[in-house]
Formats: structure tokens, C-alpha cells, sequence
RNA sequence: GCGCGGGUAGCUCAGCGGUAGAGCAACUGGUUUACACCCAGUUGGUCGGCGGUUCGAUCCCGUCCCCGCGCACCA
């Protein structure tokens, strides 16, 4: 037993040392072959680009403290994790990269060794965020890590395409999508993030055929597509345009005639009512299009450039500079009436942050599968979420659920596994629609290409990064990892990919198994900045969480996140960065997570008091056994406060209650146990105490920290981890991670009045003792141990706890004697023990004194008024509860009684 | 426009029918046989506004205002 333990907590050696401790002991593995129940959750893979943020902090930390409560409750544990390929992401960073280094673009390489480099660039820095994640101590099965491209896993994404296309979901069609002119690639309407833009509303005018000096006045947006215009359209009940139905307006540039067509999808409100069709660049318009039997001219490159449908002058010029210039260009015309300022609605690449266009392309598109079962399984609670109401959103989507576009026009992912017969390639890729029922023989849909590949073309396209990790919950897993672990427990993300993932997840896992991937899902909150912004890179507004773990510590960071993080809202996460004392570099301060370090050294500390009193500790913790009857006031109530958290802890883990578990765990140790349970048996550690009692005393205090750490474990691993060897609890060889939580309370079996009694009696005792410290603190007394009270007992028992009140108030001397004669002036003050008071030698104030009982009488009249005008009220007593009315009748009395001592105090300072 | 959250102490958040809470910040005091990443004490709240239900409303209902999010529309 040294007391040479730094007096503060180092966390960074700890974390590291019980991490690897762990991972040596294979604690992290989840048996297949175990007989035990399982738990198990699919991490949601990160992106294998990805770094790790406050986000990925939350919904990590979160899984670790279940898999960790899990273990503890005996369930046979599996976390699986891994990484996503990240389609878009990495291609865009690897081809940065191969631009920035050699000049040169995918292109220009090949698909093969481009796709070289890419695993190249995967290996090198990919994986990043795994390894931050050990950092926060993760307990996942890192053995069975999965990557969305693994070769098995590839094979049955792949089948799952070949799957899905002879079941008939799956087709191929020119349709509208989402293009994004940046990744050259179309999206799922899920990737287009809306948002609101100030623009432009340009009206403008075409002059009717063959009556000059005949204009229809038009509004648009995007003057810049008017060369793909290949009619106007009017509401056929607008009064307005009526005579000009079956005309035709000249297009300006390129000039020509198109049709004037009525259409009720125009609103007359909107704008003139009348509206310029594009069929090629909207999709309402390529609607209309289709509808009115409409020629469809694409006007656009696909990377936002225009092309020479629009003219020579346009041609090559980015869409953005050739909406000016267009709108220059009527005004030059005469045509160009008035510009107003306008908002709208613009939607953004998700992954590249610019505008998408609407785009007519030809693609692959999936027919949802188990949308019925899928949505049925939400609504009746087969599969839960928390908080719940994020069941109606997944409710409104599957509702109004749309076909995937699947297909994305990059190589790095997974190809689609079609082979086009080389000679009559050209026509079926470019077939309207293309499915196993349309295509014959035409087509080669196999995990193996065609025999005679000289004959076949494969397609380009690779797949949706979502359409692969769809079928993360089991393509994870081998059979008999499935047979123990599948369908998994918990699922634990983000809201905002309730449709990306979470609805996807159910549908395949109903397909490809007949069961719900997962029981249930817990959406957590979404960490925001001082500001309430969103945490983003481009905004640099997110510390760096392995700043933050070097700083405070991955327990006090886990712990930390825990206690701001509500359930189903949005969390501040506070950072103030300040520049450093000896240099320029920022330092940020990060209070919200200060507390948690001072928590862990606060634990930290009261082992560390534990240590020095020496004395055997470890194995044996028995004070509730023989020694019960031994056990004082102070002993049984922090004993019965610890099994009151066993139980509440257990109840807040049924409802996912984080926040909750993390605020009782703080309190227990922070207030009950350090505050009051330690001050209070401190004078039984003193080295002339009674040998026995010294040692009763020990027992419980070991008892208790045995119970704890436990306890805390999920939170704070690796600190408790440390105590509990430390503290020589551990058994040869065994971790406090591997082990059960007890199924017995401390205090089972104990008399019940006699729990309620000490309960009572330290209650009491605190209240004495913090109206001591306030009467010292008042006259600046509050470090004066040596201050005397007189008491006038109010109770019997007072004596039995004297020398502890005496401790706690810092008191030389508690007179119980009696007889006590107050000088005129004494301070004097209600406690549940009695009255007490404090002669001031020479120091009396009679006139403070006073004004103090005055104060404080005030305070309790207030009180009394309240509770008066309640029992004055018939329908109070009549309707209230009997207990509640009890309750405050014996209110009145108690603060009747106070009031009438006081009063009496006050008579006697005149 | 529809839907979902949220508005409680200066800040971040608990509480959600029966005497308004915590941490941080502020203020006063402190070389207490663990901890200054600490201890003791104090200040600070018409619980967003207005109605209603109730013996009683921060809590339930209605309505309005503000903030955030999702969906739809946007020529």
C-alpha cells in the first residue's frame, strides 16, 4: 500500500494500458458457440475516409456503455464493427489526390489501376477512425472488423443486385434523376439536401407567331435553360391565355416556334401563369413533356457546362455564368421585363455541396421490397424505436416511398454485375426500359462474368454505397455468427439516416431473412455547436475529439457526452478556444467536459483516501454479513442509497435513460459518498480508533467502492478498470469488464424499520449540520473548527451521533448538558435535532442576529401562507388525496412549531 | 403548407400533476488526517405569452409567439 499514487489522475497511460489488457484477454469477443443469451449491435460503418467526430463520440460511446452493461448482466456480447467504402467520398479524395500529385485523372489511368490506387490510398489512410475509436476504449469484437468491400461481402451485395433483377424490383430506364455536376454521378433523392437559396425571379417575354408586337410574359429561375424550352404552358382554366392555346411563342435564342399548350399542373397564382417547359431539366416539365408528346433538348454537359444545343455562344460555359449571360442577352433582345429578388428552394449534393440538376440519364432503379411488412414491423412495435416518435417519420416515408436509383456513374464500389451481348450493347443500353423480363437473352445477370467474354460488354456503373451496407446487420456475419447473434439487439445512430439506412436495413433483412435485422433502434441527438449550428468541417466548428481525449481523457469525454446528451433532441456542445499562455497555438476550454475529468479525479481521489488508510481490502466484502449489527446510521443509509441506484440504474437502463444513469452516477459518488458518507466516518479512520471499529468502518467503505465501479464501469472504463485492481479487488487474472453484476442488494434482509431509522437519523443529522455551517459562514466562522454549540436536544438519540455532528459542523464542543443560559444576542437556529446555538463571545450583534431571524421567519411565513390558504380550501380537503392532505397539515405543524421558536428567539434579543 | 422537437437560473441541461434542481459562471470564506480537477456557504427563476381542465399546473388540453429539424411545393 504506497501513498505515493499521484495525487491527480493521469488518464492517457491508464487508457492505453487496460486497452491493450483487453484486447490480450480477447474480452471484446463475442462466442458464437457461447450457451449464454446473446447481445450483439452492428456499429453503423463509418465512412472508411472518415475521421472521428462528437457525433461518432455519442452513438460509439453509447453502444460501448450497452455492450459493456450487457457483459455485466451476463449476456454472451457481440459488437461488430467496420468501415463503409464510401463511394463518392473516396473516389473524389483519391482523385484530388492523383490530380494533385501526377496531374492526372481517373481518366487518364484506367479503370483498373485507378482502382489500384484507391486500395492503395484504402490501406494507407483508410481506417483512421478505427483506430480513434479504441481510443475511446470501444469494447467491439475488433476481430471480425468488416469493411463494405470486403471480397465475401462484395460477393453478396453483388447477389442481392442478381436477386432483386429476377425477382423483377430491380430495372433499368431513362428517367429523371439527380445529377451532380460535381461527381458526375446520379443520386437517390435521399442525397439531395434542399435548401433554401436567394435567387432570382426573371420575367421575360416571347413574342406570339405571326402576330408581332404579341408578347407572353413568363417568369423563370433559370433563364439559362431556355434553350431546352420546347413549349410554353398555361392553366387551361386561366381566362388570361386562353385565345392563345394551339399558338406558338418564339423561343428567342435558339429561335424558334414551340407550341403554346395549356396544362393543369400550371398554377395561375404563380408568377404571369405562364410557364416555359424544359422537359430535359425539371421534372414537372418532363412530366408535361411526356404528357403533351414534347421534343426533350438537353442543353447541359454533364458537368454543368452547357452544350451546342444552346448555342455556340454558350456552348462550354458554366451553367451559372450562362444565366447571366442569358439574362443579358434578353435584355439586349428587349425581351428581359423585370428582375425580382426571390427565394426559393435549391437542391444540393449531399456529398459535394453544389447545386444537382435534374437530369433525364439512364439508370438502375429498385423497386423497394417488404415495404408492407417493413412499415408493419414499426407500427407494431416488433421493432422499436427510442424515442419513439421517429417511428411516424419512418411511417411518412414508407408511405410515400419512391424507387431507389441505384446506380452510380463511378468505379470505386461495386460493379453492377450485367454484361450487355456486345452487339446489341448500343441498343439495349439505351433502351427506354430494361428489365429480366424485357431483356432475354440479351443480357449476362451472374456473380460470374459470361463465359465468352469477348462477346459481352460489361455494364459501367457501380453501385449506391447504401445499397451495400443495407445488408450490413448480416452480410457481417458467418452462419454460425448469425445462427447465435442474428437478428442483433440494439441499433444505435443518427436520425438523420433514418431512411438512408435504418429503413433500408429492415427491408433487406426481411428479404434475405425472413427477420427483423435488429430489435431495437435508439436515434441519438445530433451535436451542435455554441451557436445551435451543426457540427461541420467547412465551418470548423467541431473539436477534435482526440484533442479532447488528450486533454481530459477518453473516460471523461465518454462520461461527459453522456451527461448533456438528452434523448431525441439536439445537444451544445460549448467550446471556448483561447490562445495559449507561451504561443499562438489555440487551446480550447471545453467546460462541459472539465466535469468529467474532475469526476474522474474526484474518483480518483477517494480511492486514492481508501489507500492510505491501508488495511486488507479486496476479495472480501462481508460488512452486511456478520457485521450488520455493528453497522452505524451512516453505514446502512450510504448502503441503502447505493442499493436504491442498483435499482434506478436498472430501470434507466430498460429506457435507454443515458443521461439519467450518468446524473445518478455522479450524484451517488460526488454527494452522498464524498460529501457526506466519507466526512462522516473520517473520524473513525483515525489511527487511536478502536482497532474493530476502524475496521467495520474499512469494510463498508471497500463494500461500497466494490459495488460502484462496477457500477460506473460502462461510462468510465478504463478508470475503473485501474481502482479496481488497484484497490486489489481483482482475482488473479480477471477483469472488472468480465465481471457480473451481483443479483443481491447489500442491505437484503435487513430489518426494514431499522433501514428506515438510520435513514431518518443521517437525514437529520445532514440538516443539523448544513444549518451549523450557514449560521457559521454567516458570521464568517466557516473555517473556524473550534466554534461551540449548544444544543437543546430534541431527540434521544442525539448523543449516539454528537461526535459525528461535531466533525461534520467543525465544531470544538456540542454542549448537550442543558441549562444553557443565551445571552441576549446568540445566535440561535432550528435544527431536527433541537435548538441550537452559538455563543459569540464579546462578539454579539444584536441587531444582526435580528434581522437574521426575521429573514428566515419571513421565508417560513411565506411558506405557512401557501399551505394555510390550501387547508383553508374545502375542496382541497375533500378532493386532494388523504396522504397528500396529511402531509400538509403535518407541514403546518412543523413550520407552526419553527415559527413560534423563532418568534420566541426574537422576543428575546429585546 | 404538413409533421416532429424545443423554449426552466447568465450558460449547458434535469424535472413533467402536490414545498422549482444540478454542473459551470458569479460572490464570500478556506494550508480541514483523499481531492484547489478541492471544501464550506451565498446570490440568482412571473418554468415563452394568453386561455382552459383540476382542490392544485413548470408538468395535462387549446391557442399564439420564437428557435431547430424533417417532408412537400417553389415557374
Amino acid at each position: 500500500m504506497s501513498a505515493e499514487i499521484p495525487k491527480a489522475y493521469e488518464p492517457s497511460e491508464v487508457e492505453n494500458k487496460w486497452f491493450t489488457r483487453w484486447i490480450e484477454e480477447k474480452a471484446f469477443h463475442g462466442k458464437s458457440s457461447s450457451s449464454k443469451d446473446h447481445y450483439s449491435i452492428v456499429i453503423p460503418p463509418p465512412n472508411v475516409t472518415g475521421v472521428l467526430t462528437l457525433g461518432h463520440v455519442l452513438n460509439n460511446t453509447i453502444q460501448d456503455i450497452l455492450a459493456r452493461r450487457a457483459r455485466a448482466e451476463g449476456k454472451e456480447v457481440m459488437w461488430l464493427p467496420g468501415t463503409d467504402h464510401a463511394g463518392i467520398a473516396t473516389q473524389s479524395k483519391v482523385e484530388r489526390h492523383l490530380r494533385e500529385t501526377e496531374g492526372k485523372t481517373r481518366r487518364d489511368l484506367g479503370r483498373d489501376p485507378f482502382l489500384e490506387r484507391a486500395w492503395e490510398w484504402k490501406e494507407k489512410h483508410g481506417g483512421i477512425i478505427i483506430k480513434q475509436l479504441k481510443k475511446l476504449g470501444c469494447s467491439c469484437d475488433w476481430d471480425r472488423e468488416r469493411f463494405t468491400m470486403d471480397e465475401e461481402y462484395s460477393r453478396q451485395v453483388q447477389d442481392c443486385f442478381i436477386h432483386f433483377f429476377n425477382s423483377g424490383h430491380i430495372y433499368r430506364g431513362k428517367r429523371m434523376v439527380n445529377w451532380c455536376p460535381a461527381s458526375l454521378t446520379a443520386l437517390s433523392d435521399e442525397e439531395v439536401i434542399m435548401k433554401p437559396r436567394r435567387s432570382k425571379l426573371y420575367f421575360m417575354r416571347y413574342e406570339i407567331a405571326g402576330e408581332k408586337g404579341e408578347f407572353l410574359e413568363i417568369a423563370t429561375t433559370r433563364p439559362e435553360t431556355l434553350m431546352g424550352d420546347t413549349a410554353v404552358a398555361v392553366n387551361p382554366g386561366d381566362e388570361r391565355y386562353r385565345h392563345l392555346i394551339g399558338k406558338n411563342a418564339v423561343r428567342p435564342f435558339p429561335r424558334a416556334e414551340i407550341p403554346i399548350i395549356a396544362d393543369e399542373h400550371i398554377d395561375p397564382e404563380f408568377g404571369t401563369g405562364v410557364l416555359k417547359v424544359t422537359p430535359a431539366h425539371d421534372k414537372a416539365d418532363f412530366e408535361i413533356g411526356i404528357k403533351n408528346d414534347l421534343e426533350i433538348i438537353d442543353v447541359l454537359n454533364p458537368d454543368g457546362t452547357l452544350n451546342s444545343h444552346a448555342g455556340e455562344e454558350f456552348e462550354g460555359m458554366d451553367r451559372f455564368k450562362a444565366r447571366k449571360r442569358a439574362a443579358e442577352k434578353l435584355e439586349e433582345m428587349g425581351l428581359l421585363v423585370r428582375v425580382e429578388e426571390y427565394e426559393n428552394s435549391v437542391g444540393f449534393s449531399e456529398r459535394a455541396d453544389v447545386p444537382v440538376e435534374p437530369r433525364i440519364s439512364m439508370q438502375w432503379f429498385l423497386r423497394y421490397p417488404q415495404v408492407k411488412e417493413s412499415t408493419a414491423a414499426v407500427a407494431d412495435r416488433e421493432i422499436k424505436f427510442r424515442p419513439e416518435r421517429w417511428a411516424k417519420t419512418y411511417a411518412h416515408w414508407m408511405e410515400n416511398i419512391q424507387d431507389w436509383c441505384i446506380s452510380r456513374q463511378l468505379w470505386w464500389g461495386h460493379r453492377i454485375p450485367v454484361w450487355y451481348r456486345r452487339d446489341r450493347a448500343e441498343v439495349l443500353q439505351n433502351a427506354e426500359s430494361l428489365d429480366k423480363e424485357t431483356a432475354g437473352q440479351d443480357l449476362h445477370v451472374s456473380l460470374a462474368p459470361p463465359p465468352d467474354p469477348e462477346n459481352w460488354v460489361q455494364d459501367e456503373d457501380v453501385l449506391d454505397t447504401w445499397f451495400s451496407s443495407w445488408l450490413w446487420p448480416f452480410a457481417t456475419m458467418d452462419e454460425a455468427s448469425k445462427a447465435k447473434f442474428y437478428p442483433t439487439t440494439d441499433l444505435v445512430t443518427g436520425p438523420d439516416i433514418i431512411f438512408f439506412w435504418v429503413a433500408r436495413m429492415i427491408m433487406a433483412g426481411y428479404e434475405f431473412t425472413g427477420q427483423k435485422p435488429f430489435a431495437n433502434v435508439f436515434f441519438t441527438s445530433i451535436i451542435r455547436d455554441k451557436e445551435g449550428r451543426k457540427m461541420s468541417k467547412s465551418l470548423g466548428n467541431s473539436p477534435d475529439p482526440l484533442d479532447l481525449i488528450d486533454q481530459y481523457g477518453a473516460d471523461a469525454l465518454r462520461f461527459s457526452i453522456m451527461r448533456i446528451a438528452p434523448t431525441g433532441t439536439d445537444v451544445r456542445f460549448i467550446e471556448n478556444r483561447k490562445k495559449a499562455k507561451d504561443s499562438d497555438a489555440e487551446q480550447s476550454e471545453c467546460p462541459q467536459v472539465e466535469e468529467g475529468r474532475n469526476f474522474a479525479n474526484k474518483l480518483w481521489n477517494a480511492c486514492r483516501f481508501r489507500q492510505m488508510q491501508g488495511g486488507k481490502n479486496g476479495q472480501k466484502t462481508g460488512a452486511t454479513g456478520d457485521k450488520r449489527d455493528d453497522l452505524t446510521i451512516y453505514d446502512i443509509d450510504i448502503l441503502a442509497k447505493l442499493d436504491a441506484l442498483s435499482d434506478h440504474l436498472k430501470r434507466a437502463y430498460e429506457g435507454y435513460k443515458f443521461q439519467e444513469i450518468a446524473t445518478k452516477l455522479y450524484d451517488f459518488f460526488w454527494s452522498e459518498f464524498c460529501d457526506w458518507y466519507l466526512e462522516s466516518i473520517k473520524l473513525h479512520l483515525r489511527e487511536d480508533v478502536d482497532p474493530q471499529v476502524r475496521n467495520r468502518t474499512l469494510l463498508v467503505f471497500d463494500e461500497v467502492l466494490n459495488r460502484y465501479l462496477p457500477l460506473l464501469h460502462p461510462f468510465m472504463p478504463h478508470i475503473t478498470e485501474e481502482l479496481w485492481e488497484k484497490l486489489g479487488f481483482v482475482r488473479e487474472g480477471e477483469l472488472l469488464m468480465c465481471r457480473l453484476l451481483p443479483g443481491e442488494q447489500l442491505l437484503d434482509g435487513m430489518n426494514h424499520e431499522r433501514i428506515e431509522e438510520a435513514q431518518q437519523r443521517t437525514a437529520a443529522v445532514h440538516e443539523a449540520t448544513g444549518r451549523a455551517r450557514h449560521i457559521k459562514a454567516q458570521y464568517n466562522l466557516a473555517a473556524n473548527r473550534n466554534v461551540k454549540f449548544f444544543l437543546e436536544p430534541a431527540v434521544d438519540w442525539v448523543v449516539e451521533e454528537l461526535e459525528t455532528l461535531k466533525f461534520l459542523c467543525g465544531a470544538g464542543d456540542i454542549d448537550v448538558a442543558g441549562g444553557y443560559e443565551a445571552p441576549a444576542g446568540t445566535p440561535a437556529f432550528l435544527t431536527p435535532l433541537g435548538k441550537m446555538y452559538m455563543p459569540l463571545e464579546g462578539l454579539v450583534d444584536i441587531k444582526a442576529e435580528g434581522a437574521r431571524i426575521s429573514k428566515e421567519m419571513e421565508r417560513i411565513q411565506k411558506d405557512m401562507n401557501q399551505i394555510v390558504s390550501k387547508l383553508a380550501n374545502a375542496k382541497f380537503i375533500e378532493r386532494a388525496p388523504k396522504e397528500v392532505v396529511e402531509e400538509t397539515r403535518a407541514r403546518r405543524e412543523s413550520l407552526k412549531a419553527n415559527l413560534e421558536q423563532l418568534e420566541e428567539m426574537l422576543d428575546s434579543l429585546a
